[in-house]
DNA sequence: CTAGAATGAACGGTGGTTCAGTCATCGGGA
DNA sequence: TCCCGATGACTGAACCACCGTTCATTCTAG
């Protein structure tokens, strides 16, 4: 392996390559003008285009969740942590509309996405958010009756649904701003007192 | 237009196809083959292989609106409604295994599926949720604090996850027992009273 | 007999992938 | 110091498999 950056090189280009055109009308050739090599070279360290989507992926979502567990690690409470998790979650998409779109909508391409690659570091995501519910439980904060597996996949499914609204709409509005309203009403559900 | 039945027949044959081999390595051929038919006829039907899976979609999901908004005008109240809605929601995905992978996984192909045709269909079942949770605040039983457009997109999110988990899933629980505890976290969520 | 529905072989554009050739770098010998 | 040859990263034109689409022809119902 060569020059030791370029797999990032190409990556970051391919995420802006992927925002602008989709990846399936995305040639490899057009993923190598951005990143300023040849398309032959892409290959020196990629196994194929599919193999740059699942590798971008991977490492994203690596970085997301290490990123999202150091962060709330510094939180009071199961509660507040939830809190810091919602605004997290938007912050970083807000922040990085390429990594947005191509996250939100690029990235569910059928099989090659859903299946296989993405399982792996999806599920520890869902492991994170349900470690910090199952603390609140044993903390008392959240009730003994919910489900937390359940509670999990409602949570990442209410966040995602708000930020694919807001990738697909003309990201008119902030979606920072939804961040406290998505917050107070799942802990609303899930919390055993009042929020 | 010949045929008057032959459209359908087509699209009965593209969901199982999708559902097999997923939309991007399905070929038409394939779908002519399984619909019994010539790979040439389809294109007196449908213009375009992309066609077949928009109009799919408008027509699974311009039906799925129309059955939800008429099981539900039955319940009494808002919260019984959403109740309803959830359990339907779940129970006709589990009803159909192949559509659940299509709808689930294969229709959200980038952009083809996310912008342009669906946003309409889309947005109408967001409509009819959110028509349910403003007739509940109206009825007072909704808290007055609750943003109706967020909260609908959460319930959306919230169900499609679970749904998608199940289908990427081995399908080994059902899916439909886990449609109170969602109905009751997120109503717990947003209703006035503990429910 | 005829209209027009259905056929499916063949066309053509596309684009992922390859690989023979080019170029940059660097160590060591004169 | 300068030159030379070797190494291997890089290039990008060309290859070719693939498949959506077309349309000349066949079939069939009335």
């Amino acid at each position: 392996m060569p020059d030791p950056d370029k797999p990032q090189q190409i990556i970051d280009a391919a995420v802006r390559v992927f925002a602008r055109n989709g990846y399936y009308h995305s040639r490899v050739s057009d993923i190598a003008r951005e990143a300023g090599i040849a398309s032959g070279t892409i290959y020196l360290y990629f196994k194929t285009k599919d193999d740059i989507l699942v590798t971008l992926f991977r490492e994203k979502m690596a970085d997301w969740v290490a990123h999202a567990r150091r962060e709330i690690s510094g939180e009071p409470d199961a509660l507040a942590k939830i809190r810091r998790l919602v605004a997290l979650h938007f912050q970083v998409l807000e922040t990085d509309p390429d990594l947005a779109e191509v996250v939100q909508v690029e990235l569910r391409q059928g099989h090659k996405f859903f299946r296989g690659a993405s399982a792996h570091e999806v599920s520890s995501y869902f492991a994170l958010i349900t470690s910090v519910l199952d603390e609140g439980m044993q903390a008392g904060l959240i009730r003994r009756d919910v489900p937390t597996k359940i509670a999990t996949k409602m949570l990442f499914g209410a966040m995602d649904q708000l930020a694919t609204s807001w990738v697909l709409g003309k990201r008119t509005y902030r979606l920072t701003d939804a961040a406290d309203a998505v917050a107070a009403i799942f802990l609303k559900g899930v919390a055993v007192h009042a929020v």
